[in-house]
DNA sequence: TTGTAAGCGTTATCAT
DNA sequence: ATGATAACGCTTACAA
């Protein structure tokens, strides 16, 4: 186990000094090309490597942001954290990943911890709560940029989604295919892009005069568990919806999995639209209608958007960007085919199979 | 945008000198209550953080680990991550993630990189290649552990899982299931764990006395795109295998995708097993018969590993441990039922529909 | 062009 | 019990 070379064993070797060979190395100042030469070779030699942290620690710079999403495991946020990682790497950056399970406290936490790291810069999907440590956060100088989910007086860049248009643009695709018994699982409370994602099935259905049945939505908390017991309440309703409208991807597994198990025939008796479109979309039976988000390309321009600002910064320029991307309904099967209005009724007249014991309408 | 308070700060309000700050705010050394209790207000007044970039230059320890996977969009290695995560975190490291995307290059300047950061340790699923430099940050004392991929030559703790066996155990099942026709989409070359499954493949058809036919193993890379592709060419074989057995996750949703565009009937026509079972797994139609890897517990076991190694290496012992999990065979339907002998026949009958234009057997 | 030395925020070893 | 002070490895004035 040989000890760590550092810049004094390189000037030893060079035969010149420390700061003759950091001058070098870092290709700044004065210096010979003799000196040079001899740096570098020395350098080679000793397959010499800087130490970040002890240059951090004078620069004040670490090449490390901190990514704070709820879960890791969802499709979601793998494909955006992949963007992240992607160009910051592009970039000489490090990712520190952390996983909040929207849990306010946990991802307190974890700023901290980021915060004690010295992170150059935060990407962070904030969960509920007040999040007046994150303010604090960027009050103090810390770069900052909130993807996905926005927090109310917090003004900094943010990459986000339409949620609300794409949401409505969903729903009102279902109208247009018939259904008006439209049930909702909806996201996990005091997330923003529950609120948006619930409040654009609103508006279509306003749109459309079709009278809100509370009963039709249903809190969901964006995990698959829930979801799939949430699916049930909705399969054992007297009078089910006709069409699953379902807030995130997890989620849909979840309640794709409760209309399997009570065999539910997709999209006869309930159909079922999912937002995500993770790679398995297309691989159910029938394949899945999903809400497709842009989550790479969010990843990938939260990530430059938190480069601009880290080296705004510095330069104590506050460009502060929002970026909205608007998702894309991918329609397949299992948000059914169009109905002719009048022959609705035979649709809901196709009876759930024995678990559930009785007919869907 | 205020100052970043320093221990200074908090000793100069406290009315002390750094030295005392610092011993009451690490709880070591001698300190008198009063001084303890000045240096804790003062602290908590000027919400003091310690800036463990700093302390990690004198310690010389960062409490961050380095990991790299092949790539986090796989449910394989998501999973893994966030069981390394889940633990690394709950013991006080960040963990800082790269995905080498099977790039030898790449996997050696995250290396590089994680080891210029100073991290006290590194997961690493190694892709293909020497990994000398591996072996030789091995040698410099860095803390290492392998998980799910072995390297020849480096002794360090690793956990895995027996691939061979598993993999014999699937194909064993898929014969047993009058299954005598196995196609294999292989893994990446060069990758241990590709090797070691096609080997279990190997050695139940042996067993079996079934002779092997080398147009029935066709080689793969673990990306999806890859696996759809070949695929389409056992789809189109004179004479198709009964049953793809395919050896990851994303190659597996590959597969599928081919047999659907194909219009082939699973598991009729071509049935199909995949390793790795992740959440979609039961959504398909017919619902995936898979393998399944205790990825998540592989992640926790690797990074307790490797946290046992970091102390360990303080104390200059060397464990270096091999823990192998055992995989699971989860049946569900897309392997097929059991056919009699005899009634063999009848199965390969059924024509596939007009895109191949010519029936399977 | 080169070397010296201060300093980044800690920890830890000295005296006192 | 406390306060100076010297590291840690690097960058960067400044002196030479």
């Amino acid at each position: 186990m040989e000890q760590r070379k550092t810049l004094k064993d390189v000037a030893r070797e060079a035969g010149l000094s420390v700061g003759m060979a950091s001058r070098v190395l870092g290709n700044y100042g004065y210096f010979s090309e003799e000196s040079k030469s001899k740096v570098l070779k020395a350098a080679e030699k000793l397959s010499y490597r800087p130490d970040v942290i002890a240059r951090g620690l004078k620069t004040r710079e670490t090449k490390a942001i901190g990514v704070v999403v709820s879960d890791i495991l969802t499709f979601f946020f793998t494909t955006l954290v992949r963007g992240i990682e992607d160009v910051a790497n592009q970039n000489g950056y490090s990712v520190i990943l952390c996983n909040s399970d929207e849990d306010p406290i946990k991802e307190r936490e974890y700023l901290l911890a980021l915060y004690e790291r010295g992170v150059d810069g935060l990407i962070i999907s904030p969960s509920q709560g007040n999040h007046s440590y994150l303010k604090k956060l960027s009050r103090s100088g810390m770069s900052l940029v909130l993807v996905d989910r926005t927090v109310r007086g917090l003004k900094v860049s943010t990459v986000l989604v339409d949620n609300e248009a794409s949401s409505y643009e969903a729903v009102n695709y279902l109208i247009s295919l018939g259904h008006r018994r439209i049930g909702v699982i909806t996201g996990l409370k005091g997330v923003t892009t529950s609120k948006e994602r619930l409040a654009g099935y609103k508006r279509a259905l306003e749109e459309n005069h079709i009278s809100l049945e509370p009963e039709l939505i249903k809190e969901g908390n964006y995990r698959r568990e829930k979801a799939q017991e949430v699916a049930g309440d909705f399969i054992r309703m007297k009078n089910p919806p006709t069409v699953l409208f379902v807030c995130n991807e997890p989620m849909t597994s979840g309640a794709l999995l409760a209309l399997r198990e009570n065999k539910v025939k997709i999209p006869e008796q309930i159909a079922i639209i999912g937002f995500d479109d993770p790679v398995w979309a297309p691989l159910t039976e029938p394949a899945l209608t999903t809400v497709s988000q842009p989550s790479y390309s969010m990843g990938t321009l939260a990530c430059q958007a938190l480069l601009k600002e880290i080296k705004g910064v510095a330069h104590s320029e506050i460009p502060s960007e929002e970026i909205i991307l608007k998702p894309k309904l991918i329609i397949r099967e299992s948000s059914g085919k169009r109905i002719v209005e009048n022959e609705e009724a035979t649709r809901i007249k196709v009876p759930l199979s024995p678990p559930l014991g009785r007919g869907i309408g």
